[in-house]
DNA sequence: CGTACTCTTGACTCTAATCAAAGTTGGTGG
DNA sequence: CCACCAACTTTGATTAGAGTCAAGAGTACG
């Protein structure tokens, strides 16, 4: 019954080396990445600095160490697309085929740690239980990004908002409860959720007039779960 | 330089053991799945009939032998939305993990191989090449899901419209230059591109008027490639 | 040959985008 | 310490693109 695909959670996160957020703590695990430990580099990015740009070689993967990180696709035209948030514990960049068909950039100041990818497929192919941690996150990479083109394909603007925020609480779990720090600008969500700056204003808006949520900048408090659920259209698991 | 990611075609696919349609042909390369062989079940659906149903737990992966399969996620108002159109040599199914978020219907009248996911795990397991193999094949999943993410979030409908045939074509490519049969209706393509069947009739109508495409039910001529790449919007590789 | 679908087209509506402007906030330097 | 500036956020008014509703045309099948 208990294949590889199922040893892990929702949102699969690998632990961090040292991670100067309380985020990971709860995650604690061996890390899956100690062997690599030697070939690692930690890199520094301050906010908005590029990390990995859109169309370069696939030479490296990144685990994010500390700070949030947005995954980026710019259009010839400049239309924006955010691919996903990354924060301690992700890892991302390993995934891709020949090149980085999406960039990476801080959304705060950030640390990563840096491994060639040759090194983790040598990695893989010599130690099965690694393999099969890669199998598993890749699934849940997978099942993210489908839940993801349901939101993009056929939800509404306040349905996106709503699934949005339960997202971000469910990766703020460790924290405070309730409370939802966004360390990433509206322009950023809208771009993250295929909609406008103005959109995401009112979608958040309308959620604290109803008394679902309480807003303040970059702070959100979520009052009443059950009514954000059934805003989000999420089945309840 | 070549790590194994780097392998395969942007669309990866899996040789078929027996395609009774031309596609596969042009793919032929020694069957990865040919040790699974004797644990395989050769299954025939219908048109429109289920394959797997949606939220059934993911005992089993499945081949596309022959016609053209849809994966589907209905939301309990009955917003439906098309995860993917899959052909001969297709997989789907393996890469989840507790259970089949996407249901998966037959298209066209269609055979399908199946397999216990387990029997690939352990595959994977035991054969270094395999489970590379199943690394490259997710790769080009999730590469061809945040392509498409970027089409949800980011493209208008015509140029929705316009990608979408240009997989199509790429789809077709081992067939007659140009001429691209969709075995799919207006509304599995509504709901793949996060459209109406209406939006698809008018987008096709408008590149008809425009001489891109010459159009007659479920058949398409390509006339003016390069106006469809720049209508898709598509970076040109 | 008729019935049931699917596809196409037209008229109208509505959601979210665009355009515009007024708050807020945080940072910088006097 | 305070004032000013730039960037971000919020709100309002208007527009446009896609959805909805409706009807007709073309096809496939029994």
């Amino acid at each position: 019954m208990l294949s590889t695909f199922q040893a892990v959670e929702r949102q699969p996160r690998l632990p961090v080396p040292f991670a100067d957020t309380g985020v990971a703590a709860t995650h604690a695990r061996p890390s899956v990445l100690e062997p690599l430990a030697a070939v690692g580099v930690t890199v520094r990015a301050e906010r908005d600095e590029e990390i990995v740009a859109q169309g370069e070689p696939a030479g490296y993967c990144y685990l994010v160490v500390s700070g949030c990180v947005r995954t980026v696709r710019l259009m010839e035209d400049g239309r924006r697309h955010v691919g996903e948030f990354l924060f301690p514990g992700d890892l991302f960049g390993w995934d891709v085929l020949d090149e980085h068909d999406f960039g990476a950039e801080a959304v705060t100041p950030a640390t990563v740690r840096r491994y060639p990818r040759r090194s983790l497929e040598a990695l893989a192919d010599r130690d099965r239980t690694f393999a099969q941690q890669l199998r598993a996150l890749t699934a849940g990479q997978l099942r993210a990004s489908r839940e993801r083109m349901v939101l993009l394909g056929r939800k509404t603007a306040s349905e996106r908002i709503a699934s949005f925020l339960l997202e971000m609480a469910r990766q703020m779990r460790a924290e405070g409860q309730g409370l939802i720090e966004l360390p990433m600008s509206r322009a950023d969500i809208a771009d993250y959720l295929g909609l406008t700056i103005e959109t995401v204003c009112r979608g958040l808006t309308q959620f604290r007039r109803h008394g679902i949520i309480a807003v303040e900048r970059s702070k959100v408090v979520v009052r009443d779960r059950r009514a954000l659920d059934a805003a989000g259209c999420e089945v309840v698991h």
